[in-house]
RNA sequence: GGACGCUUAGCUCAGCUGGUUCAGAGCGCCGCCCUUACAAGGCGGAGGUCGUAGGUUCGAUCCCUACAGCGUCCA
C-alpha cells in the first residue's frame, strides 16, 4: 500500500469511484421481495437546463437519504430523469433558428419538432452528466424523459380517461396569455409584482343627456373593447343611471349602464368600465349580463381590426399612449393619478400577461382535490416542515380549473380529434377516435393543434416512470414511493397535482400481493415530502441566471470537491429556512474532508508501523474488545450516541443536524481527543499485543465513522475505506450502516472522561494564560479524591504536555503555583520563575467572579420556597449539589488567591 | 388586506418536548505554536441583558399576547 498524500485531493478520487460504482451496478435497484423498497423519484430538471445550486441542494439531500437507506438494507431505488420543458425548450430552439433567419413556421411543425429533438440530443445530456459529478447514486438504467414513448402513453391514457369521465373540458375562457410565447399559461405560471402605474379617470357621455359617467382604469387602451359600464345596484349616486346608454369615446359605440353587485363602490368613482374579452372579472360579469365580448388584440397583443383604423396594428402599450392623448384632446380625460398595482408577467420571459379570450382545454380540479386534501390532513402524506400543509390546504380548497393547453409545438399533442363538422372526442389513436365518433375511415380527421402543459406529464411522474399504464412488478413494488424532495415554490405546480394524479390513477391497480389498491396508503404517490430551502446569495437575493449571482456548481466542485460542496450545503440547510450560500463557505466541507483524510492517514501509518507486512489482511468486521481503557469505552459511547442522534436527525429530515453530529463526533471526539489519546498507547511502552488491539480498534471505529459519513461525503469515505484493509471487492456504498447499541452508551464513562477532559482543559488554560510554550513540559500536583486521575493520569502527558503528576496530601501545596479547581479536584502547576503573579491573580479573580455569580443565583433559587416546593425533587436536589460543589470550589479558589504571594 | 416564517457573538447561523455551567458552532479577531495525521492544522482567549413590551410558570432563548423590523406566499 502506498502512502497517502498529505492533503486530500478530490480530483484524484471522485471520478474514479463514480465510474466504479456505476459500472458495477451498485446504484441499481431490483424488485426484491426479501427487502423493503425505499424509492425516490427525482424532480425532473429541464432537459436543456444546467445544474444550479438549487439542484445541488435538492439532489444532495436525495442522495444522502438514498445512500443511507441503501446501507440500512432497503432496496433503495432512485429514479432519475428530465422533463421536456415545453415553453423553455421551444424558446431556446426558436432563438437558435432565428440566428439562421428562420422561424418555426418556415420549417413546419414536423421539421421543427425534429429540430427540437436534435437540440435535446445535443444539450439534453448536460445536466445528467453534471449530476453525476455531484456523486448522485441514481439507478441510471431507469432514466426517463417526459417525452419518452412510455411516458407519452401515460399522458395520452390519462387525458382520454379524464375526458371520458368529464374531468377534461374545452371552453372559451379568459386565460393568461403570454404575447411573447403566444400561448396560454396556467394561473401559477404568472408572476405578480407591484408596479408603479397610473389610474386614468375617463368621462363617458350619456346618451340624451348632458350627464356623463366617469370610470377609472389602469389600462385605458382596453376601453376600445368596452361593452358596458357597471355600477353597484345599491349605489345611490348612480341608481338613476342604470338602464341608460353611454357613448364610448373615440369609438362611438353605444354601451349600456348595468348594475352588478360585483362593483366595488369605493374604488375610483364607483363606476367601472366592462371589457369582457380582456379582464377576468369583466368576463364573468359579461357572462351574467350577456354582454358582447369584443376581442381587440391579436396573439401578439397588437390591436386588431375590431378597433378604429387609427389604432389598428399598434402595440398595446403604444396604443395606451395614443388613447390617452386622444382622450385628452377630446376632453374625455378627467384626471390622471399615480397608482401602484400588481402586474402579472410570464414566469419564463417576464412579458406582461394579457388576459385573453381563447379556446382552451381545462382540467376540472375540484373532484381531484378532495381526496388529495384528505391524505395530507390525515397524515398519509406528511410535509416537512409541516407548516406547508396550510399553504397546500389554502390552495386546494380554493382550487380553480387548470388550463392545460399550450399554443406551442414542443410537447404532448392533445389527443383530441375533430371531424369536419366540428364534433370531437379524445382517443388514444386515430382509429379509436373514428370508432368513438362512429365515422368511416375516409372522413378526414384533424387532431387538435395544441400541446399539453409540461406539468401535465410531470404530475404522472411517480407512476409513469415505473411503466404505467402497463402493469409491472416494478410499479407494484416501488410505487407508492417514499420521499419526495422538492422546493416549496412548486407545491401547486407539481406536488399537489402528483398527489391528485396518483390517487386517481393508481386506485385499482394491483399491489405487490396482486390485490387491487384501494386504501389511501396504497394510492398516495409518496409518504413524506421534504421541502428544501431556497438558496440565496450572501446578500439574501434569490440565485438567478439574470442576476448572475449563481455560482456554477461544476466550478465549485473543481475547486473544492463534490464531497465538500455536498457537506457544506447540507450543513447550511436547516429544515424550512433559506440558505445563504457563498462559494467560500465550501471551505467548511473541504477542511472537514481534509481532516478525515489525515485522520485516516495517521491510522494507516500506525497500522503499518504496528502490524507490519501482513497489515493488508486485517479483519475489521468485528470490534476488538480486549484491553479497553477509559478512552476506548468513552469513544464507543460517543460513537453510539452519534449514531443514535444521526438516526433521529435524519429521520426527522434535519439534514444540518445530521451533518453537525458527524462533524462534532469525527472532528472533536475522534480526532481531537481519541486520536490524541491512542497516541499515548501507540508511542508508549505497552506490549506489542496491546498495541495491535488498540490500532485495530481505532481502525474499526474509524471504519464505522466512514460508514456514517458516507451518505454525505461518498467519495472521500469510499477512498479511505478501501485503504483501511483489503476489502475483497466489497464497497462502502453497499456496506451495512452502523446501528446504535444502547449497551455501549455509558453515562459513567462519559462523566469520567469529561472530568479528565476538564482537568486537561484547566491545565491548558494555565499554560495558555501564562504563555508557556507548547514544547515546554510541566509538572503538576493534584489533590483529588477522584481515582480516575490516578488511573488515567497518563492522558495528561500527551494532551497537556505534563511530565509528571504528583498526588499531594491535605496540608501540602507548592509555594508559587498556578491553580485551578475542577469538580473539587485541586490542580497546581508549580511555575517557579515562570509565573506572572498578576496574570495568575487575574485568572483566579475571573474564575471566582464566575463561580460567585453562579452560587448567588442558586442560593436565590433555593431560598425561594416556591421553587423548593414546586419544582421536581431531582431538580432541587441537583441545585443543592451544584451549590455545595460550587461553594467548596469557591472556598479553595479564594484561599489560593490569598496565598498568592 | 390575509397566511406563514425570521430576529441569538463583528459576520453566517445552530439551539428538535421549559430545568445538566444553556448561552453554543463555524468564520473573523487577539495571543502562543511548523508538538513525528492534518497550518485546509493545534492550544488558549476576547465578544451576546437571545428584537421590544407585557403575560403564563417555582423557573422562559424556548410557551402565550401585542408591537417593531425583515422576508416569502396568496388576494
Amino acid at each position: 500500500m502506498s502512502e497517502l498524500p498529505k492533503a486530500y485531493n478530490p480530483q484524484d478520487v471522485e471520478d474514479r469511484w463514480y465510474r466504479y460504482w456505476e459500472s458495477n451496478g451498485l446504484f441499481n435497484a431490483e424488485v426484491n421481495r426479501n427487502k423493503k423498497p425505499y424509492t425516490i423519484v427525482i424532480p425532473p430538471p429541464n432537459v436543456t437546463g444546467m445544474l444550479t445550486m438549487g439542484h445541488v441542494l435538492n439532489n444532495t439531500i436525495q442522495d444522502i437519504l438514498i445512500r443511507w437507506k441503501r446501507m440500512q438494507g432497503y432496496e433503495a431505488c432512485w429514479i432519475p430523469g428530465t422533463d421536456h420543458a415545453g415553453i423553455a425548450t421551444q424558446n431556446a430552439v426558436e432563438r437558435a433558428l432565428s440566428k439562421e433567419g428562420l422561424n418555426r413556421h418556415d420549417l413546419g411543425r414536423e421539421k421543427f419538432i425534429q429540430r427540437v429533438w436534435e437540440w435535446k440530443e445535443t444539450y439534453g445530456g448536460v445536466i445528467i452528466q453534471q449530476l453525476r459529478k455531484l456523486g448522485v447514486s441514481c439507478d441510471w438504467r431507469r432514466e426517463r424523459f417526459t417525452m419518452d414513448e412510455g411516458l407519452s402513453e401515460a399522458v395520452k391514457e390519462v387525458f382520454v380517461r379524464m375526458f371520458d369521465k368529464g374531468l377534461i373540458y374545452r371552453g372559451k375562457y379568459i386565460v393568461n396569455w403570454c404575447p411573447f410565447h403566444q400561448t396560454a399559461l396556467s394561473d401559477d405560471e404568472v408572476d405578480y409584482s407591484e408596479s408603479n402605474g397610473h389610474l386614468w379617470h375617463i368621462r363617458y357621455p350619456i346618451e340624451g343627456s348632458s350627464e356623463h359617467a366617469v370610470v377609472a382604469t389602469t389600462r385605458p387602451e382596453t376601453m376600445l373593447g368596452d361593452t358596458a359600464i357597471a355600477v353597484h345596484p345599491k349605489d345611490e349616486r348612480y341608481k338613476k343611471l342604470i338602464g341608460k346608454t353611454a357613448i364610448l369615446p373615440l369609438v362611438g359605440r353605444k354601451i349600456p349602464i348595468i348594475a352588478d353587485e360585483f362593483v366595488d363602490m369605493t374604488f375610483g368613482s364607483g363606476m367601472v368600465k366592462v371589457t369582457p374579452a380582456h379582464d377576468p372579472n369583466d368576463f364573468l360579469l359579461g357572462q351574467r349580463h350577456h354582454l358582447p365580448q369584443i376581442n381587440i388584440f391579436d396573439e401578439t397583443a397588437h390591436l386588431n381590426e375590431s378597433v378604429p383604423k387609427r389604432y389598428e396594428g399598434l402595440d398595446r402599450f403604444e396604443c395606451r399612449k395614443r388613447v390617452v392623448q386622444d382622450l385628452e384632446a377630446g376632453g374625455f380625460l378627467v384626471k390622471t393619478e399615480l397608482h401602484v398595482h400588481n402586474v402579472g408577467t410570464c414566469y419564463r420571459c417576464h412579458t406582461v400577461i394579457e388576459p385573453y379570450l381563447s379556446d382552451q382545454w381545462f382540467v376540472k380540479m375540484k373532484p381531484l382535490a378532495a381526496p388529495a386534501l384528505r391524505v395530507v390532513h390525515n397524515g398519509k402524506v406528511r410535509f416537512h416542515p409541516q407548516r406547508w400543509e396550510k399553504v397546500y390546504e389554502h390552495w386546494m380548497t380554493n382550487i380553480r380549473d387548470w388550463c392545460i393547453s399550450r399554443q406551442i409545438w414542443w410537447g404532448h399533442r392533445i389527443p383530441v380529434y375533430y371531424t369536419p363538422d366540428g364534433t370531437f372526442t379524445a382517443a388514444r389513436s386515430e382509429e379509436e377516435a373514428r370508432k368513438k365518433l362512429g365515422i368511416a375511415a375516409d372522413v378526414p380527421l384533424r387532431q387538435d393543434e395544441d400541446v399539453l402543459d409540461t406539468w401535465f406529464s410531470s404530475w404522472l411522474w411517480p407512476f409513469s416512470t415505473l411503466g404505467w399504464p402497463k402493469d409491472s412488478e416494478d410499479l407494484r413494488y416501488f410505487n407508492p414511493t417514499d420521499t419526495l424532495v422538492t422546493g416549496p415554490d412548486i407545491i401547486f405546480f407539481w406536488v399537489a397535482r402528483m398527489i391528485m394524479a396518483n390517487m386517481e390513477f393508481m386506485r385499482g391497480e394491483p399491489r405487490l400481493d396482486g390485490k387491487p389498491r384501494k386504501n389511501e396508503e396504497d394510492v398516495v404517490p409518496f409518504r413524506d415530502v421534504y421541502f428544501t430551502s431556497i438558496i440565496r446569495d450572501a446578500q439574501g437575493r434569490k440565485m438567478s441566471k439574470s442576476l448572475g449571482n449563481s455560482p456554477d456548481p461544476l466550478e465549485v466542485i473543481n475547486e473544492y470537491g463534490a464531497d465538500a460542496l455536498r457537506f457544506t450545503i447540507a450543513y447550511l440547510a436547516p429544515l424550512g429556512q433559506d440558505v445563504f450560500f457563498s462559494v467560500e463557505k465550501c471551505e467548511i466541507g473541504r477542511n472537514f474532508a481534509n481532516k478525515i483524510w489525515n485522520a485516516g492517514r495517521f491510522l494507516l501509518m500506525n497500522k503499518t508501523e504496528i502490524l507490519g507486512s501482513n497489515a493488508g489482511e486485517l479483519d475489521l468486521t468485528t470490534l476488538p474488545v480486549e484491553h479497553l481503557d477509559l478512552a476506548d469505552r468513552w469513544i464507543l459511547s460517543r460513537l453510539h450516541h452519534a449514531i443514535r442522534d444521526y438516526d433521529r436527525a435524519l429521520t426527522g429530515f434535519h439534514l444540518n443536524e445530521t451533518t453537525k453530529v458527524l462533524y462534532d463526533f469525527i472532528w472533536h471526539d475522534f480526532c481531537d481527543w481519541y486520536v490524541e489519546l491512542v497516541k499515548t498507547r501507540f508511542y508508549g511502552d505497552e506490549p506489542q499485543e496491546v498495541k495491535r488491539v488498540v490500532v485495530t480498534r481505532a481502525l474499526w471505529i474509524f471504519d464505522q465513522a466512514l460508514r456514517m459519513l458516507h451518505p454525505v461525503m461518498p467519495f472521500v469515505t469510499e477512498e479511505l475505506w478501501q485503504h483501511l484493509t483489503d476489502r475483497k471487492g466489497q464497497a462502502l456504498i453497499r456496506t451495512q450502516f452502523p446501528a446504535a447499541n444502547e449497551r455501549w452508551i455509558d453515562p459513567k464513562t462519559e462523566a469520567d472522561m469529561e472530568f479528565v477532559q476538564n482537568v486537561i482543559n484547566a491545565i491548558r488554560n494555565i499554560r495558555g494564560e501564562n504563555n508557556i510554550a507548547p514544547s515546554k513540559e510541566i509538572s503538576v500536583q493534584v489533590r483529588s479524591d477522584n481515582s480516575v486521575l490516578e488511573t488515567y493520569g497518563s492522558y495528561l502527558r500527551k494532551l497537556a504536555r505534563v511530565a509528571s503528576i504528583r498526588q499531594i496530601g491535605s496540608g501540602e501545596k507548592p509555594k508559587l503555583a498556578s491553580s485551578a479547581i475542577v469538580n473539587g479536584t485541586e490542580i497546581y502547576v508549580p511555575l517557579e520563575g515562570l509565573i506572572d503573579v498578576e496574570v495568575e491573580r487575574a485568572r483566579l479573580q475571573k474564575e471566582i467572579a464566575r463561580l460567585a455569580a453562579s452560587v448567588e443565583n442558586i442560593q436565590k433559587k433555593l431560598a425561594n420556597p416556591n421553587f423548593v416546593d414546586r419544582a421536581p425533587r431531582e431538580v432541587v436536589q441537583k441545585e443543592q449539589e451544584k451549590l455545595s460543589n460550587f461553594e467548596a470550589s469557591l472556598e479553595k479558589l479564594r484561599r489560593n488567591l490569598e496565598q498568592l504571594a
